[in-house]
RNA sequence: GCCCCCAUCGUCUAGAGGCCUAGGACACAUCCCUUUCACGGAUGCGACACGGGUUCGAAUCCCGUUGGGGGUACCA
């Protein structure tokens, strides 16, 4: 059997996380099966979708590398196919008009409330006398669709990640609206359930995968199915995200779309590796928790898919993000960061050894690109010295560290630095040891000084390619001597 | 209210009756590495919701309780 799985969103939002998620694992089932992977936007709601989160969407799928087959398809655009389907329904009396107001649902709904009985339409229109129905015609009413739903038939289906799931047709609501009211004999704007099942007959669509809150919906479908004469796919409901507090992931949540990930700076890579584990996991044995999207088809299956939902978490999605720059090359995280100090406004060099040697210097502790610009800030930007930077450095005995160190990288500046880094960063090593001797001091406050006087804050990346870094830049002395004049301002 | 689903460390999870003194990852704590902050390494803390069965044996199977979630539209 050939596997054809859809995502289905609705552009009624930006890419939501669930979505997203859901998407995955239809993308992972779909690669692992050799299947297609289809996307149809389910814009049958005109007032509640806009063309920009259509756009939103396609934009975020594409980002996270779910890339699909076919699509994609509007169901705005498919209206006809539904009409006709529901004509031939009507034709064949499984689906009726009924010309309930809102007012008096409301009021049955109420009285049912009231009486401690689920809501649920009592199918009162489904056999109107053509007097009845010519009455309600010329009062004005605009009739819906409904299907019937026969409160004794008992639905079951053999659920992907649950097993099997038997629902009660009296449970389901009585018979179910497909279309919207309409004038006289026309037929309204189609409904949710029903084009849902018209587009995954259509499109051949051999496994409904999508989040559990869609789990009662199914034997309305399955039911719709059958009335159509189709076969029933297979089903498979999964696990929702849930927040801290343990209940469904909403936009009141906070950052819940793909594009505020995007913007705060994680990979692509890492987020749909930590939405890949949320409600799955690889077999045993078979791979790490960082795996691509790839790897992670190799093995997918829906026997690994949880049952209960997921809390979302920052502190895993953070450790993931960090693991991906760390397996970054120095080419590929310069390619990535150098924009982003750009965007500073740093005056960032035309030398790709230089950059990639910083980006190897401060790659081992970058945690998400965003925080580039910050860490990378005094490789750019002249030091503004840190209150603690100013103490230590009017300290007595630390002006002649200062100065020993302003004059000899002041020589090395005016040389010409060729070699590679390990060369240059031993280099130093060998000089601040030399002048440790010389100046007969300890190494701690000689290490704790060039930093201080050459970067103006007591902490930061690793001290000598930190200093071979800004030595190929020439700042070194430059900024020794200023740092000179405040330990000597000191002595005054 | 009614219907449905779910239940292992704080979080994500492994676990398909004996391999479980319940494993891993994140987080947290301590130590090591280190001039610093990180990274990395090591160690530690930490869970089978509860009650009944079934069985020689249950985290695993059954029932109930409790708790949580989803749904209950002329939204999707």
């Amino acid at each position: 059997m050939t596997v054809r799985v859809r995502i289905a969103p609705s552009p009624t939002g930006n890419l939501h996380i669930g979505t997203a998620r859901t998407a995955v694992f239809n993308y992972l089932f779909a690669r692992h099966n050799q299947g297609q992977f289809v996307l149809r936007i389910e814009d049958t709601d005109l007032e509640r979708s806009r063309p920009e989160f259509t756009e939103n969407i396609l934009e975020g799928l594409k980002w996270l590398g779910l890339n699909w087959d076919e699509g994609p398809f509007f169901q705005s655009k498919r209206m006809d196919l539904y009409r006709q389907k529901i004509q031939e329904l009507l034709d064949q009396g499984i689906v009726y008009r009924a010309y309930d107001t809102p007012e008096e649902l409301d009021a049955m709904r109420e009285a049912q409330k009231a009486n401690h009985e689920a809501p649920r339409y009592d199918n009162r229109h489904r056999n109107l006398t053509a007097e009845q129905e010519a009455a309600y015609k010329t009062e004005g009413r605009k009739p819906v669709i409904r299907f019937k739903i026969q409160d004794d038939r008992e639905i079951a289906w053999n659920d992907l990640v649950r097993g099997q799931v038997v629902w009660k047709g009296r449970d389901l609501g009585g018979d179910m609206v497909i279309a919207r009211a309409a004038e006289g004999s026309d037929i309204g704007q189609p409904l949710y359930n029903f084009v849902v099942v018209v587009d995954d007959i259509d499109m051949c669509i051999s496994h409904v995968i999508r989040g559990e809150d869609h789990i009662s919906n199914t034997p309305k479908q399955i039911l719709l199915y059958e009335a159509l004469g189709a076969t029933v796919p297979e089903f498979g409901h999964t696990p929702l995200i849930l927040n801290q507090a343990g209940a469904k992931l909403s936009k009141r949540d906070g950052v819940t779309s793909i594009g505020d990930f995007q913007a705060m700076g994680y990979s692509a890579e890492a987020l749909a590796n930590y939405m890949t584990l949320l409600g799955w996991s690889p077999p045993e044995g078979a791979m790490e928790e960082i795996f691509s999207l790839e790897q992670a088809a190799q093995h997918f299956s829906f026997d690994r898919v949880n049952k209960a939902g997921a809390k979302f978490g920052w502190d895993k999605l953070n450790w993931i993000n960090a693991q991906y720059l760390r397996h970054l090359t120095p080419s590929q995280l310069s390619a990535q960061l150098v924009p982003l100090w750009q965007a500073a406004g740093y005056d960032v060099p035309d030398d790709s050894v230089w950059l990639e040697g910083l980006c190897v210097l401060l790659g081992q502790s970058l945690n998400n690109v965003k925080e580039a610009p910050e860490m990378a800030r005094t490789f750019f930007v002249e030091p503004t010295y840190e209150p603690e930077a100013l103490a230590h450095l009017k300290q007595a005995g630390v002006s002649a560290i200062v100065l020993a160190f302003e004059q000899l990288f002041q020589a090395w500046e005016q040389e010409d630095l060729d070699g590679n880094w390990k060369a240059l960063g031993e280099k130093i090593q060998a000089a601040i040891n030399e002048q440790i001797s010389v100046l007969g001091v300890k190494k701690g406050l000689v290490m704790k000084t060039l930093r201080m006087a050459i970067t103006g804050t007591k902490s930061g990346p690793e001290l000598v390619p930190t200093i071979a870094l800004l030595l190929k830049r020439k700042v070194v002395a430059k900024r020794l001597a200023l740092a000179g004049q405040i330990a000597n301002s000191a002595d005054t």
